[in-house]
DNA sequence: TTAGGGTTAG
């Protein structure tokens, strides 16, 4: 009676205070093997993942006694059919906490999520456990793990279980094929295609990327043309593969010469868009698409946060929220960034409530954005404190730390990190060696900074014009003016005002009349509307007591009605 | 078993 009450109820789409009656009620009647039922109803009567059937299935699972292998297999599969792949493996840790043995079922659905979030020791781990449980010889597990070592780029492995395999079916093929193509080994890739004993569209769609994305268009296109059916999966692999190999033009035109697009389609494009720097173009195609998901939101702020528009991030990020569209790890890590840019630390600090009200999984990407935010909003030690819970201290976050400490003038923790990270093997990139040099620049260690700017070339780095302009400053400050006079004589590119400016400075401030006035011809000429220069060589002009020249400069200044500008921070005041 | 979105400067 209570069960079929059940099945009606989830038909008709309880509320959450129906369910947990229909709870109480199943508890109270000692029914306990209609909690599995409960799970069960709720997974099958949901046509798609929404807050409500996540709200439900979360409910459930935290009060349910009996918890079984299949209820608990059937939700990791859901959530991975749903891209909710983190959920998936949270609950497959769950399983094992209750002590229960997982099925085979369990364990490739576990598998398959690890793969799509590259959760290597998850998914290592679980392969431990298949050993443990004897899956070895079951296809579905074999072919999972293919997979898995596949899509996390261990072909070592993905090739040996392979090999090992009795029986292989067309996806264990498929996925060793797709392994290769993205590791970018299209000759051992070309080889499987030919090995396999039959090939699908998937098949086909993975050579037809792999060839595009390496730029070999005829290859690709001929292969495009040849399959014996293509889906919207081949065009898109047609298109992602141009955009992945910069020809951006070429992607657009398959996008426009394409049947029925869909939201890969667009996302595909609109990333391609965004790398580029085309921001309107994006726009225009977000624009078009009538129904738009939650990743063809998050594709479309992180293009306005890569590109510096950093308001509209936010605001696309609020259009989002009024739409009860989900935001995810990644839609928060494109609007942490853009609250960085704007020095919006009050919108930011939300965000990070936000994170842990709604118990979204702070990755380590996400952490990296708010170590910025805090960093350059001048809370430091917020900063620090996430960077040391980093479960891997990656590149980037390296680089937004030593930024940071930079910034906040603690140069000697910028230049520790740096050491910390050169010990850990991870060469910096031009980003790092702004930061570091900033860092250098700040307590005036002129030979460090001239030999870490020396060394960019160890790393196979040119050195950028803001680069030259903080070594220049920092010599012409030293008074070691001739040796930033040679440097910058021997640029390869053009420098900009900064650099000369720096010279200026120096000269200024160790009273160098001849350098001082080649180098405000310079920043005159390059920056005429500025009369920042004027006033600095009128300062060198009235130290050499050639007074009369710096009258008339002085004077210029005043006709000429230049205004100062006066200083001011990005960042946004915060009430407390 | 295929295709899509994230963090660092100026």
């Amino acid at each position: 009676m209570l069960a079929s009450k059940v099945a009606i109820l989830l038909a008709k789409r309880m509320t959450i205070n129906q369910t947990k009656q229909i709870h109480a009620a199943i508890l109270v009647n000692g029914l306990l093997d209609l909690e599995s039922l409960l799970v069960q109803q709720i997974i099958n009567s949901a046509s798609s993942y929404s807050y409500y059937t996540s709200h439900y299935i979360k409910l459930v699972l935290n009060h349910v006694q009996n918890l079984d292998v299949f209820s608990v297999a059937s939700t990791i599969r859901f959530y991975s059919r749903h891209c909710q792949f983190r959920e998936a493996v949270n609950l497959y840790g769950k399983l094992q906490r209750c002590g229960l043995s997982p099925s085979t079922f369990a364990v490739s659905s576990a598998l398959k999520a690890c793969a799509r979030i590259l959760y290597r020791s998850g998914g290592i781990s679980i392969h431990a456990q298949v050993y443990k449980y004897g899956f070895c010889n079951v296809v579905y597990v074999q072919t999972a793990l293919v997979d898995f070592y596949s899509k996390v780029g261990n072909m070592d492995f993905a090739r040996s279980i392979f090999n090992e395999m009795v029986e292989k079916n067309i996806v264990s093929w498929n996925s060793v094929l797709g392994g290769y193509v993205k590791s970018g080994d299209l000759t051992m890739a070309q080889s499987v295609f030919d090995e396999m004993p039959e090939k699908d569209v998937i098949s086909w769609n993975s050579m037809v990327y792999g060839y595009a994305r390496m730029g070999n268009i005829e290859q690709a296109y001929a292969l495009f043309r040849q399959m014996p059916e293509s889906s919207s999966a081949s065009w898109n692999a047609m298109i992602s593969g141009y955009v992945d190999c910069g020809k951006i033009e070429l992607a657009r035109s398959f996008f426009e010469a394409m049947g029925q697009k869909n939201n890969v389609s667009y996302i595909i494009l609109i990333s391609g868009y965004s790398k580029s720097g085309d921001v309107e173009s994006a726009e225009e195609l977000f624009g078009k698409l009538y129904k738009k998901d939650q990743l063809v939101y998050n594709a479309m702020i992180a293009c306005y946060a890569q590109n510096s528009w950093a308001k509209e991030a936010l605001q696309l990020f609020n259009a989002m929220l009024r739409l009860d569209l989900q935001p995810d790890e990644m839609t928060l890590a494109s609007a942490i960034s853009a609250c960085s840019q704007l020095g919006d630390l009050k919108f930011g600090s939300w965000i990070e409530s936000f994170i842990h009200e709604t118990g979204i999984q702070m990755d380590d990407f996400l952490a990296t954005s708010l170590i910025d935010l805090y960093a350059k909003c001048g809370s430091i030690d917020k900063a620090h404190k996430l960077f040391h819970g980093l479960k891997k201290k990656d590149l980037v976050a390296y680089t937004a730390m030593i930024l940071g400490c930079g910034i906040n003038g603690r140069a000697k923790d910028a230049i520790k990190l740096f050491d910390e990270m050169m010990n850990a093997e991870i060469n910096p990139n031009i980003v790092t060696i702004t930061g570091i040099l900033t860092a250098y620049s700040h307590i005036g260690m002129v030979e460090e900074a001239y030999r870490c700017f020396i060394s960019l070339q160890k790393y196979g780095l040119a050195p950028s014009v803001d680069h030259y302009a903080i070594v220049v400053d920092l010599l012409s400050r030293a008074g070691r003016l001739e040796e930033a006079h040679g440097l910058i004589k021997s640029m390869s590119i053009q420098p900009h005002a900064g650099v000369w400016g720096a010279l200026l400075l120096g000269c200024s401030l160790h009273n160098n009349l001849e350098l001082g006035e080649i180098a405000a011809t310079r920043c005159i000429e390059l920056e005429p509307d500025s009369s920042g220069y004027l006033s600095l060589l009128a300062n060198i002009y009235a130290s050499s007591g050639r007074w009369d020249d710096a009258e008339r400069l002085r004077k210029g200044v005043e006709e000429k009605g230049y205004n100062k500008l006066p200083g001011c921070s990005w960042m946004e005041e915060v009430k407390a």
